[in-house]
DNA sequence: ATCCCGAGGG
DNA sequence: CCCTCTGGAT
C-alpha cells in the first residue's frame, strides 16, 4: 500500500467527522443534570468507570438530597456514599464529591469556573472531565479531550502515528488533522462510538459504519 | 476469571 | 513509569 499524503488523510478525516455526525446526531449529554453546571461536574465525575447509566441511577437522589452545593459541602460522607453505592470507585467518589461542593462553595462562589485548569484544582477532575464540563455546560471548546476510547480511535484509522504515544500527543495530532469546528463534536461522538463499536477488545468491524475508511478494519 | 481505563499519588 | 480504587461487561 502506497503511503497516505496528508491531504489525502485529511479527506478521509473529514469523512469520518461527516459520518459521526449521521450516526449520532445533535448528541445529546446522556447525564441527568438538569442544565446546572455543578450538578453536571458532579455527573461527570461520577461517571468515570462506569456507565450513564448507573449514574443517572443515583445522581437523582442526591440532587434531591442535597439540592445546592452548600448542601452537599456540608453532607456526611457515609450518607453519601449510601447513595451512590452502586457505582464504581464509590468511596473514593463521595470524598471526592463532597470536596468538590466544598471548594466550589468556598473558592468560587458557589459557581463552576469557566477555566480548565482551574477545574482541574478540584478533586476527581481531571483533563477529561474538565473538557466535558465547559464543553457541555458553557459550550466552551478548549481541545479534544483524549481518554482512552479517542486515543485508541485515532490510532485505529492512523490519525495518529505509532510516535504519537501519549494523549497529548495524539490530541496535537488531532488538533491539526481537524478544523477547530470538529473538535466538540469529537469529544462527544468518539466517545459513544469507542463505547458501542470500536471497543478496546473484538472491536466491531462487522457494522461499524466506517470500516471502508479504516486502516485497521478487521471485516469480521 | 480477566479486562475496562479516569484520576491521583508514589 | 508504576500502582490503587470498584462495578460492570465479556
Amino acid at each position: 500500500m502506497p503511503r497516505e499524503t496528508m491531504a489525502a488523510k485529511r479527506e478521509r478525516a473529514l469523512e469520518v467527522a461527516r459520518r459521526m455526525n449521521e450516526h449520532y446526531p445533535a448528541a445529546e449529554c446522556a447525564l441527568v443534570y438538569g442544565g446546572d453546571p455543578f450538578r453536571l461536574t458532579i455527573a461527570v465525575l461520577l461517571s468515570a468507570q462506569t456507565t450513564d447509566k448507573g449514574v443517572n441511577k443515583v445522581t437523582p437522589r442526591l440532587w434531591e438530597r442535597y439540592p445546592t452545593p452548600a448542601d452537599l459541602a456540608s453532607a456526611d460522607v457515609r450518607d453519601v456514599e449510601d447513595i451512590i453505592r452502586t457505582i464504581g470507585f464509590y468511596h473514593t467518589k463521595a470524598a471526592n464529591v463532597i470536596k468538590c461542593a466544598q471548594m466550589v462553595v468556598a473558592d468560587y462562589g458557589g459557581e463552576i469556573p469557566r477555566d480548565i485548569d482551574e477545574l482541574q484544582k478540584l478533586p476527581g477532575v481531571g483533563r477529561k472531565t474538565a473538557n466535558v464540563v465547559l464543553n457541555e455546560a458553557f459550550g466552551i471548546v478548549e481541545g479534544i479531550a483524549v481518554d482512552t476510547h479517542v486515543f485508541r480511535i485515532a490510532h485505529r484509522l492512523k490519525f495518529a502515528g505509532p510516535s504519537a504515544d501519549t494523549p497529548a500527543k495524539t490530541e496535537t495530532a488531532l488538533l491539526k488533522l481537524y478544523p477547530r469546528a470538529w473538535w466538540g463534536p469529537i469529544n462527544h461522538q468518539w466517545v459513544l462510538f469507542g463505547r458501542e463499536t470500536c471497543i478496546a477488545r473484538n472491536p466491531k468491524c462487522g457494522e461499524c459504519f466506517l470500516c471502508d475508511l479504516c486502516p485497521s478494519c478487521g471485516k469480521a
